[in-house]
DNA sequence: CTTTCTATGCTTTTT
DNA sequence: GCATAGAAAG
């Protein structure tokens, strides 16, 4: 009896095919982790693989240490803990750490967050004298990070750009290459990019890494985009021996680049590819698959693939409507009390999933007012947060002073009477001298112009270099400790109402005990844990990787969180038009928005084991307005057999919620259609219905000022020709050929097309 | 230099 | 509805 016997078919195919390139379709729930990790202990166990050869790509560290704990499981002793297992930037940083000097950086480089991306972005578009509400900063910030993960360089865009806005966004983008490159950093996007030029720059280094890894396994494959693919195929080159896993169905990170012909077109690019499906789903009801593969085979460019499952349906899935956000969240936090409390149901089986962070909020006061215990995965990652930032921006001083960004964050924080214009004197002196931002404060007494400003500056860098001095002796808890009282940071807090202030001190001692678990892994080599280490880990963390499975609270989370997990119990809400699929994609006019949107629904309905509700609210807060909204089309693309149908009977007389089919939504044939307890279609109804009512019709004032030949922009798809025009008015059917997306079809009403001069 | 007031714009989704 | 940014006042 060996540790095989246990898989199927297909799943032991995959494991046993080791040689050549290997594309897994896997299925929702399939076994695919299974099958990665009997693959890796197949490897060392079977064919004397040695584990440090073999590299196993994970989308999260969670996803990581999981994978490492259970190929350890599988064979003890084996030397498991030596497979290189990691997400793609992990293992970007730990090559970079060791060769990034062979392209021009020296390895200590910083990482920047969005944060530091933000502000650095912002100051360049300030020097530049760049009007911020003709361009914003977050879209220039798309721009350079969509290029990035495009392999293109600052240069090329400015090459390519054709108009004025282009053309600033190229000059911003260059100039922040610059100052990264400048301050020794790094973005996100660029610890792939710069691994990629690496490789390029030095044939020695990528020799050496391809024979490292001679086995390679991509997880998640279908989200990769093209420099993980570029960085994958490299590393693959020579022994071949590529086995990625993936399911197109879910693939749910198109706005982060992710290009999902990674996966379709695998078979073409590494010739003699062998592809192996996962079709058995071991985690969900057939009811729920059902749902699931009813909702997906609307989709069209999908691998043809079919989920079974002989796990019988416990209860049909259910579809609950509510009059607004507050019902929908009390009654279904009600629902999952009754459940706990006289159902058995162990808390911590149960998540609710939402389409935005925005949404927790009710959920969350339900939770309170019931005493419920519960977690919110994401919204702000717990890094992020600003006080957080504020001590990691101390920690960052105090290791090494060369973060001018973490200077500047914490050089009057708490207020110590060093304001923007003595900071600025000193970033223009430390520039001028080729020095520090931290060094320049360090000689502010020399500096003549700083006037008062002088003895508060010489303060602060007393302080941290009494700071430096205790690092030395002591771990990185009691450094925190230190940094906070030292600093009297307390004194912000004092400023806050007192609900924020306990919040924050929370989070401080949340970090506090963090560090404390990273101290303690040092304690038994009596050695001192080294601060940059403990920062480079902070600097990675998703917010999903410190989810303890053994907490059992209730999750809450976006649908995005929760790929890859799985619960015994889903709520998936929200099921609403312009909520999910959100408002955004439904006006961009690209089909492809939708889609992924659909994809976003399918992995929500698969993460569902036995118990799967959906729900809707009728009205909801947005954005400070209360809006009307549609069941979303995911729940009418259900078949009426397949759905248990609850809460409140519409139709009635009086309520505004008639049902009432317009088809307003294009193809009308297409969508479920009229059933007791699902609101209409019709978007026509209640107040502040005009913002929501994108249908041609809208406003009355509708204009096409371009023809077939014009030059159009779109905002999602960038610019384009006008290739076709079809009809007349808003319903006119524009066709576009995009330079950079080929060709779409789109109603003029939805796609807000733009004509350039 | 800091605090307070007012305007604005904003929401997808995240390694 | 809230957080943030910038202006105005202290």
């Amino acid at each position: 009896m060996s540790i095989y016997d246990s898989l199927n078919g297909p799943q032991k195919e995959a494991v046993l095919t080791t040689d050549g390139p290997v594309l897994i379709l896997a299925g929702a729930g399939s076994g695919k982790t299974r099958v990665l990790t009997h693959r890796i202990a197949y490897l060392i166990e079977e064919l004397g693989v040695r584990p440090f050869n073999i590299l196993a790509i994970t989308f999260t560290n969670k996803a990581a240490q999981e994978m490492r704990e259970r190929v350890d499981k599988l064979i003890p002793d084996a030397g498991a803990e030596d497979v290189w297992v990691s997400t793609f930037h992990s293992m970007c940083v730990r090559i970079l750490r060791r060769y990034i000097d062979r392209i021009g950086y020296e390895t200590g480089f910083t990482i920047y967050d969005q944060d530091d991306v933000k502000s650095i972005v912002k100051g360049i578009m300030k020097r530049l004298d760049i009007d911020t509400k003709l361009v914003n900063e977050r879209s220039v910030m798309k721009v350079i990070s969509d290029c990035k993960n495009d392999l293109i360089s600052a240069a090329e865009f400015e090459k390519e750009a054709v108009d004025m806005k282009e053309k600033k966004i190229a000059s911003v983008y260059r100039e922040y290459e610059d100052e990264l490159f400048k301050n020794n950093a790094l973005d996100f996007d660029d610890l792939l990019v710069k691994t990629v030029e690496l490789f390029d720059a030095s044939p020695k280094v990528l020799e050496y890494y391809q024979n490292r890894f001679r086995y390679i396994h991509v997880d998640e494959y279908q989200d990769t985009n093209s420099v993980q693919f570029e960085l994958v195929s490299r590393l693959a080159a020579v022994h071949k021996n590529l086995c990625v896993v993936g399911d197109d169905d879910q693939s749910i990170y198109r706005f982060r680049g992710a290009d999902i012909r990674n996966i379709l077109s695998f078979e073409q690019v590494f010739k003699g590819a062998k592809v192996i499906k996962l079709e058995q789903n071991y985690r969900s009801t057939q009811g729920i698959l059902d749902v699931a593969n009813a909702v997906i085979s609307h989709n069209k460019g999908r691998k043809s693939k079919r989920l079974w499952s002989d796990r019988q349906t416990v209860e049909p899935v259910r579809f609950t409507t509510f009059p607004d956000q507050k019902t929908e969240a009390s009654g279904v936090i009600t629902e999952i009390k009754r459940h706990v409390d006289t159902g058995g149901e162990r808390l911590g089986d149960t998540a609710i999933l939402y389409r935005t962070n925005a949404q927790s909020r009710s959920f969350e006061e339900a939770c309170l007012l019931k005493n419920i215990p519960y977690k919110v995965v994401g919204g702000v990652n717990f890094y992020h947060r600003a006080e957080i930032k504020d001590i990691l921006g101390y920690l960052k001083t105090i290791a090494n002073g060369r973060d001018d960004l973490a200077v500047r964050r914490i050089v009057n924080m708490p207020k110590r009477g060093i304001g923007d214009a003595s900071v600025e004197k000193a970033a223009v002196f430390a520039a001028e001298n080729g020095l520090t931002l931290y060094e320049a404060l360090a000689m502010a007494e020399e500096i003549p112009g700083f006037g008062r400003s002088a003895g508060k500056i010489t303060g602060f860098i007393n302080q941290i270099r009494v700071l430096k001095a205790k690092s030395r002796e002591m771990g990185i808890a009691d450094l925190i400790r230190n940094v906070i009282d030292d600093v009297e940071y307390e004194s912000e807090l004092l400023k806050l109402d007192e609900e924020q202030a306990e919040s924050k001190r929370e989070n401080l001692e949340e970090l506090i005990n963090k560090a404390a678990e990273y101290d303690q892994k040092y304690e038994e080599s009596e050695m001192l844990p080294s601060l940059d280490s403990f920062l480079e880990e902070v600097a990675l963390v998703a917010d999903i990787d410190s989810v303890e499975d053994s907490e059992n609270r209730l999750l809450l989370m976006t649908l995005h969180g929760a790929k890859g997990l799985e619960f015994e119990r889903v709520y998936l809400c929200g099921m609403e038009e312009d909520v999910f699929p959100s408002y955004l994609s439904t006006v961009s006019g690209d089909p492809a928005d939708i889609e992924e949107e659909r994809r976003l629904a399918y992995v929500g309905i698969t993460r569902a084991k036995t118990y799967l509700t959906l729900t809707a609210a009728q009205t909801r807060m947005v954005n400070g307005e209360t809006q009307f909204h549609n069941v979303s089309r995911f729940v009418k693309e259900i078949p009426d057999g397949m759905l248990k149908v609850e809460g409140e009977r519409r139709g009635s007389a009086g309520s505004p919620f008639k049902t009432s089919r317009t088809g307003s939504y294009g193809s009308s044939g297409s969508f479920g259609g009229s059933r007791p307890g699902i609101f209409g279609t019709n978007p026509g109804f209640g107040k502040d219905v005009s913002n929501l009512f994108k249908g041609p019709a809208a406003g009355g004032d509708f204009v096409i000022d371009y023809a077939e030949g014009d030059r159009v922009s779109h905002a999602m798809m960038g610019q384009g020709t006008v290739i076709a025009m079809d009809g007349s008015g808003p319903d006119c059917t524009v066709t576009v050929e995009f330079d950079t997306r080929g060709v779409k079809k789109m109603k003029a009403g939805f796609a807000k097309l733009k004509k350039l001069l």
